[in-house]
DNA sequence: GTGAAAGCGCTAACAT
DNA sequence: ATGTTAGCGCTTTCAC
């Protein structure tokens, strides 16, 4: 019999195909060598007949972890993030798993709550977009539950599970760009440095531009307290245009602080310097031609991800994808010349 | 004893508490008159020693029933979408829900799949952000768990859960806008019609110019047959580019579109007429400056559908939520003239 | 190759 | 006011 409206149970599947529920249950969780051909056949058409999906709370409660996985992002607002939770999902799906996608606001008590509800979930695994040091995550860290961190290394600097760019590498190549176009006077514009990708990024743009022959004190570095990448960007960029001397290229450490800077500098009217940013979602073609950024795969993210969550290693992995500088130089500067 | 890695059970709770399993039960649902204040007390004390926290598992499957509402959004590359998840996941947990979200790309078999998914995993509800017609979505339809179709309404016209702005008047305003902005030949491109929010602008658009004395025959109407909002803009303003006489307005059934259509304008070189959309995500007022918008406040979405699987009512209900005309007449139009 | 049965953690009906 | 107990749907020994 099917039950109200949620499908029906291995009980039924069984009587249907006469049968144990014991021999569904292998039937259905492809237990090898376990089954007559004959009798499979009868299981599979009776789950078939009845559109039999096995409760995953049963399920759950029998082997002590569920089919979910927990996605912890740091601002959903970020087409960035956004683009690796659709990635991230749709590998999951592959394996037959779940995901979860909550937004801490790159709050710890907000991610603690929600490490906390992932537990009470027995989610199989933790994708943390961008974490935060924070009370539960110490507590989990070296538990059962993997977890994986994506953009930012642990912030506690544990070996981890991990997926990201060469930022190194990256903050060089940009500079390296800056220069190469022309650009005497560059500034730096971050965010908070407690991330790992932003502080490496500062680090290796300002070594790259020293071993160029740049000074060091010759280079900008702006910030502002923000948790918003946007407002961090906008009032950067006001402080950049209040100095005497103008700048010939600003490097952002993402892509939405570049939003804001341009904003900032469109607003003023004059012609905005070289903008370079990090991230590059593919909305970027579309909506900020004059966005020179490193475009980082996301879509690629959720394999990655997955395929770090399959390796039973027990030793710490980390999966650095390619990257690649994306030189834009579109209507919205040339116009300005 | 605490579990491995799991957080502690019931029993744990209940043996450091010095009661029986149940009365632990009561007293962490607040089952009212139920337990004596001492009693009350001790347990809280030891939920909060042991952090415990009622497994899902355990729960769901005596309750028949999740914590899980699923929310199942045609495309989480749109920022729209994203900002609506975002709103979504706050409301839902504000009331101790888990939100799982899922990118159905619009397609009916995939939709299908998640609701088969959300099923086996006995959702508290569902919440189709953009919803197709299919099967499983028919089978479910009039089943004892909810549905919210939010954007557009049921693809199949049951008066079911709704929540979403009166497309007709903001159609009617954009088009009145648009008339006393100055522009005389206006164009409008659209996406699928086959969702009510786009069939209802389109609609209301021709009827408001048509009232207005302009001739239904002069307005241009353009579509491309593609999933992607931001390649039917760009297609359909290459074909406005080509046509002999240029056109004063574009009226674009979502911002995509709109980012699209700009695209195409810009590269053409020339001035781009003026450029009017729906959705208006946040990120318009940093990087489209040059878009007049609808701005629908999808921060209060999660609010609206919260509250309508909230109200037991049985009668079908929906929340109409009000829109504002968001004139922008940024940079990048000016700069054309 | 198959079935019987235990038990995962929890809630709710029923006893006391 | 509190405890006892049945049982939700499933997987997994253990018999046969």
């Amino acid at each position: 019999m099917t039950r109200s409206g949620a499908g029906s149970s291995i009980k039924a599947v069984a009587a249907l195909a006469g049968v144990s529920i014991a021999t569904v249950s292998r039937v259905v969780n492809g237990v090898a060598n376990k089954a007559s051909a004959e009798t499979t056949a009868r299981v599979r058409s009776a789950v078939a007949a009845l559109d039999y999906r096995p409760a995953s709370a049963g399920r759950a409660l029998r082997q002590r972890t569920s089919r979910l996985v927990a996605v912890l992002a740091a601002n959903l607002a970020n087409p960035a993030m956004a683009a690796i939770a659709a990635s991230a999902e749709i590998a999951l799906r592959k394996r037959g798993l779940v995901m979860v996608l909550c937004d801490t606001h790159d709050r710890p008590a907000l991610q603690d709550e929600y490490l906390k509800e992932m537990q009470a979930q027995q989610a199989r695994a933790i994708v943390l977009l961008a974490a935060v040091e924070s009370p539960m995550l110490a507590a989990m860290r070296g538990g059962p539950t993997p977890i994986v961190f994506v953009n930012r290394r642990d912030p506690a600097g544990s070996a981890g599970l991990h997926v990201g760019i060469d930022n190194a590498a990256a903050g060089r190549e940009v500079a390296v760009h800056c220069l190469d176009a022309g650009a005497r006077t560059i500034a730096i514009i971050h965010g908070s440095l407690a991330s790992s990708a932003t502080s490496e990024r500062v680090r290796a743009v300002r070594e790259a531009l020293a071993a160029r022959g740049v000074p060091h004190a010759s280079v900008v570095v702006e910030t502002a307290e923000d948790d918003d990448h946007l407002a961090i960007g906008y009032r950067s960029a006001k402080r950049l245009l209040e100095r005497s001397s103008p700048v010939d290229a600003v490097i952002c450490t993402s892509d939405l602080i570049a939003f804001g800077a341009h904003r900032r500098y469109v607003e003023d009217g004059g012609a905005p310097p070289r903008l370079v940013g990090f991230d590059d979602s593919p909305l970027n073609d579309w909506i900020a031609p004059w966005l020179t950024s490193v475009r980082i795969p996301y879509e690629n993210y959720g394999e990655a991800i997955v395929s770090l969550l399959a390796a039973d290693d027990r030793a710490p992995a980390a999966r650095i994808v390619p990257y690649r500088l994306m030189v834009r130089d579109g209507p919205s500067r040339n116009r300005g010349r």
